[in-house]
DNA sequence: CAGCACGA
DNA sequence: TCGTGCTGG
């Protein structure tokens, strides 16, 4: 989920066009998560092939970004490593919330409740193994290079991003501010139906809010993040008007009178120090064809037509400046 | 979520 | 040509 930094948090409107020729890291667990909550049936029974196998996040993965592709951007998943151990009873909850919603999901079907089915088999969803190894496989027969961070793939694609290698994060969750990364993209999407996309900008958003990143993380940390529970009764607001009087956590927390769970410096670290790497290279590659439809439409029991006409999109390109040269 | 067919 | 609603796997 995240650090609930929305209601104080300044974004502007963009178009998918103002992308053209960009670069774009994408934060990979958190896009395949979507794709696993959304891309489903009425029910809330995810695509699944012959043998019963979840494909939800192939589909997204597949029509996204080739749609993507096509309005000339180019892409890098980020995927996570290892977890923090701090991180650990966030995850624990998760679960516990994930097999909680699979229960009612079940139930809800027995009952005929499509609706209700529905709403709690978003919330079982849950990114296996498997969905992250067949995600890197397609990417793979795609030619777009993905990453594979050391610990958080948030902190790795905002470091990314600090570096120019990519232009942008894209992400739903606020944290790669925290992490550093100079601006986000919410709602990358190229048939934007819901949302429109918004783009942060982090130094625009301390400038408007008059605050360090360094103070932007003691107020996550109060509101709570990931790696830490924050303390009762502080939201955005009076967490940004807290660290503003006070100026840093250690005097918001001796005023209130309160503890984190955790030794702030250590918190402060997991954003402002984060495990990165600089081992990687992006390059771009044509999709292998003949390799996409053996592995979706033949394993998995993808539409070839479909499947063909997205391929097409990610060889626009090409054709563009194949019939560019043939007219001039 | 995105593709696609269909109707305004 | 665009919006809407069903289907995809």
């Amino acid at each position: 989920m995240g650090v609930k930094l929305k209601d104080i948090i300044y974004a502007s409107k963009i178009k998918i066009e103002d992308l053209n020729g960009r670069i774009i890291a994408i934060d990979a667990p958190n896009t395949i998560y979507q794709f696993l909550s959304s891309i489903r049936q009425k029910d809330g029974t995810p695509l699944m092939d012959r043998k019963g196998r979840i494909t939800s996040h192939l589909s997204g993965i597949l029509y996204r970004t080739s749609a993507i592709i096509e309005k000339g951007i180019k892409v890098v998943y980020v995927f996570d490593g290892k977890s923090p151990h701090l991180k650990m009873e966030t995850i624990t909850k998760r679960k516990s919330v994930r097999v909680e919603a699979e229960k009612k999901w079940k139930e809800a079907l027995r009952e005929g409740e499509i609706e209700e089915a529905r709403k709690y088999a978003v919330r079982s969803a849950r990114i296996s193994p498997e969905i992250i190894s067949t995600s890197k496989k397609l990417l793979d027969l795609m030619g777009v290079p993905f990453v594979e961070a050391p610990a958080e793939g948030e902190a790795q694609a905002s470091h990314i991003v600090q570096k120019g290698d990519a232009w942008a994060v894209a992400s739903q969750d606020y944290d790669c501010l925290l992490f550093g990364a100079p601006r986000i993209i919410r709602n990358l999407a190229v048939t934007g139906r819901a949302h429109e996309l918004e783009l942060l900008e982090l130094e625009t958003i301390l400038k408007k809010l008059k605050i360090t990143r360094e103070q932007l993380v003691d107020m996550a940390l109060l509101i709570g993040t990931d790696f830490n529970k924050g303390i009762k009764g502080i939201g955005p607001k009076s967490a940004l008007k807290l660290i503003k009087e006070k100026g840093n956590i250690y005097n918001v927390l001796e005023d209130l009178g309160e503890e984190l769970d955790e030794e702030p410096e250590t918190l402060r670290e997991i954003f402002l120090n984060p495990e990165v790497t600089d081992d990687y290279k992006l390059s771009w590659k044509s999709p292998d064809k003949e390799g996409i439809i053996e592995f979706l439409c033949h394993e998995h029991g993808f539409s070839e037509e479909r499947v063909r006409n997205a391929i097409k999109k990610m060889q626009v390109e090409k054709s563009i400046q194949k019939s560019l040269t043939d007219w001039f």
